[in-house]
DNA sequence: GTCTATATAGTGATAGAC
DNA sequence: GTCTATCACTATATAGAC
């Protein structure tokens, strides 16, 4: 291939990117303009239009990229007992989300702000990422390792309770995320264990 | 007092904070204009502003109201124990919540879109809610009934589990909200008790 | 208290020059 | 690929008639 003469695409694409994350996650999506959007990436409005057809575009893939990434990151583990894959699942969604609090904040705020097509298809995406959940939950209950009433509650209760951490969590505050994953995992492994 | 000769007040008032309810809860508040929540309530955009001085001001009111109606309806719990104090939060907290929907939805949605004068004041009275549950969980973990690592921890990891409740729940479901209620006790129970 | 009309500013998206 | 300029529309808030 030639050189890019000029071509921008492989620098501005990332920028708005970083730049949509950070203002709809500030601001939300309908309070940012494409003009604000633009300043913030340092190019003209108009410029935006070489890389998303129109602003819905630019939400739905910064959170179907979220939810692909979520989902291709989280590897089923190889342990061989439900606990440990439990321990294993908290740990990694701690640590994946408190990596990422822009795409998470704006993967729950905006869902509404999808339209119904798009809705779905994210939708579906953080359905199987539950279930993964879910078949952990579902073993270690048909092996009698977990007293749970159903599971289906309790995945979305752990999760709600995991998720929680990012709204409070900042790096180099009082506690360090070594720390919080262990409270997390001592309370997530008790609300679920038998007797 | 005498008649008040064809003030609509007392009915405007209310349209108006229940149709802002349900519109920003559906829309969110920056993707509602003044003009599609005055045509909800049946008057002309100019009107709200009898009403209002701003839009800020409304979605303000409704999140402070929120916030007391919450911390006047959770009355200190008269029960002896630490354990029964927080069977009663729990409750409490999901009966709370699954009423007002809307209400919590925006509480948690909305936030940024309050001034910073607002989103403070806002703030304090949520802290305040959290400080209830906290002190149950001291005196739990004081008097050797609970195991807790950090009780500001378990606060919010407790919170954010019941809160999660709001995001699925539907009255007429699959599970009724007492069904619900008792298995997330069990797991709150759990989560906290010691050995 | 509600109406109509309006001031002032901003919106998403497009066209065509370079 | 980015720019300038623009279209058609919508926004919040206000003024003054009734």
């Amino acid at each position: 291939m030639g050189r890019t003469t000029g071509s921008h695409s492989d620098i501005t694409r990332p920028k708005i990117r970083a730049a949509a994350l950070r203002l709809f996650a500030r601001h939300g999506f309908a309070a940012v303009s494409m003009r604000a959007l633009a300043t913030e990436v340092g190019v003209q409005a108009g410029a935006l239009y070489n890389y998303t057809p129109d602003k819905q575009t630019l939400l739905f893939t910064l959170l179907q990229d979220h939810m692909n990434d979520l989902l291709e990151a989280c590897t089923s583990d190889a342990a061989p007992t439900a606990l440990e894959r439990l321990r294993h699942f908290v740990d990694f969604h701690i640590r994946f989300h408190a990596d990422r609090p822009d795409e998470v904040f704006i993967s729950y705020m905006e869902l509404r702000n999808l339209t119904p097509e798009n809705f779905t298809t994210v939708e579906t995406l953080r359905r199987q990422y539950e279930d993964r959940l879910e078949a952990i939950l579902r073993d270690g209950a048909a092996a009698g390792d977990f007293a749970i009433a159903d599971t289906k509650i309790a995945t979305l209760a752990v999760i709600a309770m995991l998720t929680g951490v990012n709204t409070w969590f900042r790096a180099g505050g009082r506690l360090s995320l070594d720390e919080v994953i262990a409270q997390y995992w001592d309370m997530v492994r008790k609300s679920v264990m038998a007797g």
